[in-house]
DNA sequence: AATAGCACTCAACACAATAGAGTGCTAACA
DNA sequence: TGTTAGCACTCTATTGTGTTGAGTGCTATT
């Protein structure tokens, strides 16, 4: 059958009309609502062929229709038109991330938090992280008889502490000898511990071996965590009429809950850096995602990749959201230039 | 009127089989399920004086009764027996948190959600925070051409990192120099910026001018910060029948988004510290809380204090929770012990 | 090909009837 | 005088029954 340009005005009306409403569209609602210059009983016929294309399908016998994932997929591929972000929203969107934002985690924190505000769906932010983001320095800074902090520095620049504890803690000069004979470890054979070569260099710090392994340890450790995940805005999900039962919104947050699950699904991105991906309900293959959008897209931090979703009901608006998203992330990578000084 | 022993009995039943059910419980199903050896008669008129003295009450007339927040008071002031947690319960907790955790955040988290699980309710941890924890000491590390971390300690050994951003960055010794000098500074002036003094420290860097004015600037800063706030299981919250109207469920989880409530709540305790204080209901005096208890207690890191919650329905197993409060308190206390070498 | 008309379907709503849990009151009893 | 059996009464929750209205699909007509 033939998608003709006239099926392709009411499918689009369809969805239009159930993105704003919710509510299955009736023939006689077009009919009423789109001048399309034909009755409702050609709409009829014109659905009825539509809904034998997949493209829309009725919750029951007697109701209206409403768009099929696939049906989401074609308005998003080729019929969803242009959003423009309106002058203060894109304003506030640059303020709430702008302002005196010196770490990345309050940063992306922040960004989530806007995302939910202006789209009104939830937000999912993943930490960025290279797949082999190598270890450039670290720098040892004493605590207290008992600790050190140890400071690390990634080749793209990611900065984090960890406290280490030993029940013997040399002064700062000898720490920073031990930073430094680190560091040269490290530009020489890289964070995969090399067991010669460190075993040399614990012996050339013999009365704070306790401490030199608990380096070590750290070092290696950093490389197996797995990126950090915020959530924001989940409770706007509630405002949906489709989640009203709860049932329904319990799986939502369900899924909200599990970090992985989310991780991996921002992460899998088979397009280049800087495109909008869009998975419609179960397009995921996640049973439990059946009823839910996600609109995502990647931010660069160096040579670390971070993921933004925005995941809502499959009844998002698609547009907007896209548009926004775009613009928060270019202003997003302003910021993150701006910090890390690019 | 007075309070028998025989009306105290029957308080009790009706609490215990309310908290277990969440049904309102009648006259006979206490006669029948609990060994009073009186008739339903006898035992409704007892309530019908329970009633009058604010212990309970009906949420309409042909319903069993209810206990009020008054009346919840007398059962976990007078009445609540001792729960022991049960051992793999209490391992459980420990394990949680005690595998291989170096950094207190992270620490704090698992606590949060061990809670959670164990509990079934939502858990509130803020950040061990001390009213005046002084700096104690900094120290500059480089990270790049334009940017260094300040590694900050408290007098608490708390550590955190700030990252400054400058056009022009001193090299390895002129940072410790730098960070010597500042750490001498903070000695004499503690992190209230001196005009003068600050201003001469200013002048004897006076090619990194741009950072060293960052740095003031960000000592300052720390002083404001208010603690951090985590949750955990909030959605633990939709299995409860009293919640499972969406609108109240999203009541709810309004609550738990604001985190400033959320600190004030667990901040304000009159009590000493290790003490488990309990808020029923309306004792808050927040109209939003008003179907919701707290069980709150708090833990120290140092000097500072940081405080546990766990918020659920009014109808909350007071005795359990109180418990495995306990005894998660006591597991953490000693962690924190372990891990700040106390 | 398009449309008007019509019979049909089905969810949603309103309404009444019923069942059941629980109360309060009264009168009788120990 | 405290306790209890009995009973009328209340109110929610449930179930069943129309009724309405939106929407469809089919057919006959233009």
């Amino acid at each position: 059958m033939d998608l003709s340009s006239r099926k392709i005005k009411i499918l689009e009306a369809i969805i239009t009309d159930y993105i704003k409403t919710g509510d299955p569209v009736g023939s006689r609602t077009i009919s009423k609502k789109y001048p399309l210059g034909i009755s409702s009983a050609t709409i009829r016929n014109e659905m009825s062929d539509l809904e034998d294309m997949g493209l829309i399908c009725q919750p029951h016998t007697s109701a209206g229709r409403i768009p099929s994932d696939k049906g989401y997929r074609l308005y998003v591929d080729r019929l969803m038109g242009h959003y423009s972000v309106p002058e203060e929203e894109s304003i506030f969107l640059r303020d709430l991330i702008s302002s005196n934002i010196s770490r990345i985690d309050y940063l992306m924190e922040q960004t989530a938090k806007a995302l939910a505000r202006l789209t009104n769906y939830a937000t999912v932010v993943t930490e960025a992280k290279a797949e082999n983001d190598r270890l450039r320095k670290i720098s040892l800074v004493g605590v207290d008889e008992h600790s050190v902090v140890m400071v690390s520095v990634t080749e793209s620049k990611k900065v984090e502490n960890t406290i280490l504890r030993a029940a013997k803690i040399p002064d700062f000069d000898v720490l920073n000898a031990m930073s430094a004979a680190i560091n040269n470890y490290i530009s020489l054979y890289g964070c995969e511990i090399n067991e010669e070569a460190a075993g040399s260099l614990l012996k050339s710090f013999r009365p704070y071996g306790e401490l030199a392994a608990k380096i070590f340890a750290a070092i290696s450790d950093m490389e197996n965590k797995s990126s950090d995940v915020y959530t924001s805005g989940v409770n706007n999900i509630l405002e949906y009429p489709e989640f009203s039962d709860i049932e329904k919104a319990k799986n939502v947050f369900r899924i909200l809950e599990q970090k992985d699950i989310l991780r991996n699904l921002l992460k899998d991105n088979s397009c280049g850096s800087g495109t909008v991906q869009i998975i419609i309900g179960g397009e995921s293959n996640l049973s439990q995602l059946k009823d839910l959008s996600i609109i995502k897209t990647n931010y660069s931090l160096g040579n670390n990749i971070g993921f933004i979703g925005i995941i809502g009901p499959t009844r998002m608006n698609y547009s907007q959201t896209v548009s926004v998203l775009k613009e928060m992330t270019e202003s997003l990578n302003e910021v993150i230039n701006k910090i890390t000084g690019g």
